[in-house]
DNA sequence: ACGTCGATTATTGTGCACAATATTTATATG
DNA sequence: CATATAAATATTGTGCACAATAATCGACGT
């Protein structure tokens, strides 16, 4: 986000979204402080930001539990992501410059690259920051924001309920997406952003309750992970 | 929000909204704390919340200042709304059940009442609840939650902006918007969602830069005033 | 043996004191 | 007199100790 430069924070809210902890997890401040050589207080300003980005569950006097988003909670979420973005491209659809649907196509152009060549990872990301630079594309930084903030709960629930991490978006979506905008036609492209996030969604599906894993040997990785590129991605 | 509880929080965030503090004031941790009769480290918390909030800019190392937003950054927030409430009614459009019709009906009654017996103070209630009604039509409360958001950031701006606060929306532009909702014209119920998003922002523009209040009269007078009434509306 | 109440422990919440940092004031010098 | 510099002041940031609250365990009575 803006400016954490909080390592304390990086590295749950990465453990968090990779959603290497097992819903229901309650973080204890004193525990994560000793895990992390830091002090508690350290620990607790990141939860309670972690937790007002509704990433923990935070109950008054209990503590900050890992937050488990039912199926239902995730449908929450995509509901909220086709709202949001046909909202954007609505707005986008015959109002945009030739220089914005250049560089659309370039990062369009990037993504089938990736794709081709089989590196999974690049083809995630890129398929993520798609979305962002449509988000981008209105102008508005709050848009821009708030999309920012359901794209990161969406990652954290295909890591929980998505059998493969291997889901990103196909490109063919996007290039139609992509096409219906060039073509002004509203309608078109709100279909098209529809039954892109409803693919998506549809591969959701519960997965195995847990992993029977210690939570302290996630938190020491992550940190150890984190703390050498301190420098957060 | 959920459950701030916080009398603190409360009372400052009511300040901010009404924007009865000029822009750029800083909020001294003890100062406000010496007002409200209560510790540093509580207003603490309430600052730093608000500021998560984008209600305050936080300056690290130097303090909390009420955030000026510029009419550019105004013009943001309202086409974020207008990408948002965009997006809700386009995906509303064709899909909303008989009842919620008529409750969007019922509330819109409501308003126009209000509007006749000349109750400003209940006409612009309803008329912010009327969007938020919408919101909540989307089933997802994550749409809510954001819309919220976004609107108390609006309230924010019709104080700073707008020469009289008497700027609620006309109630014939919602009853446009309710008519191409049932309707189901998707391109319509845009349209009228735009024009009425559009026409209430050209009512803001810059008004007389500050009145010279003392920042702790204001204080004190909003403790007091929301001390009483403790739970908050 | 089981449930209930009380004591012990564990965990979060809060106030306080001090450290770190920025801002202002005073002062000396060209 | 202007300006750079340093001391003084004001303000935020952080660790610590203790208070408040919830969870756990054990004892006691029925």
């Amino acid at each position: 986000m803006r400016k954490p430069s909080d390592a304390v924070y990086n590295t749950l809210s990465q453990v968090l979204l990779t959603g290497s902890l097992p819903a229901g997890t309650q973080l204890i401040e004193t525990r994560v402080a000793a895990i992390f050589g830091v002090s508690r207080e350290r620990v607790r300003k990141a939860l309670h930001q972690l937790g007002h980005e509704r990433l923990l569950e935070l109950v008054p006097n209990k503590g900050a539990f890992v937050k488990a988003p039912t199926l239902e909670q995730a449908r929450d979420i995509y509901e909220a992501r086709r709202v949001m973005e046909g909202g954007i491209v609505a707005r986008l659809a015959g109002r945009m410059s030739l220089k914005q649907l250049k560089s659309l196509r370039t990062h369009l152009a990037a993504e089938q690259a990736a794709s081709n060549k089989g590196d999974r990872a690049a083809s995630i990301r890129l398929s993520g920051e798609f979305h962002l630079l449509l988000a981008q594309a209105t102008g508005s930084d709050a848009v821009l924001h708030d999309l920012r903030e359901l794209v990161s709960r969406t990652s954290m629930l295909v890591a929980l309920f998505e059998e493969s991490h291997a889901s990103h978006c196909g490109c063919a979506e996007h290039e139609a997406i992509l096409k219906q905008l060039e073509l002004g036609d509203v309608n078109g492209v709100l279909n098209a952003v529809y039954a892109h996030l409803s693919l998506v969604e549809t591969r959701l599906q519960h997965r195995k309750p847990a992993a029977p894993i210690e939570a302290e040997d996630v938190l020491t990785r992550a940190w150890e992970s984190t703390a050498s590129r301190s420098s957060g991605d």
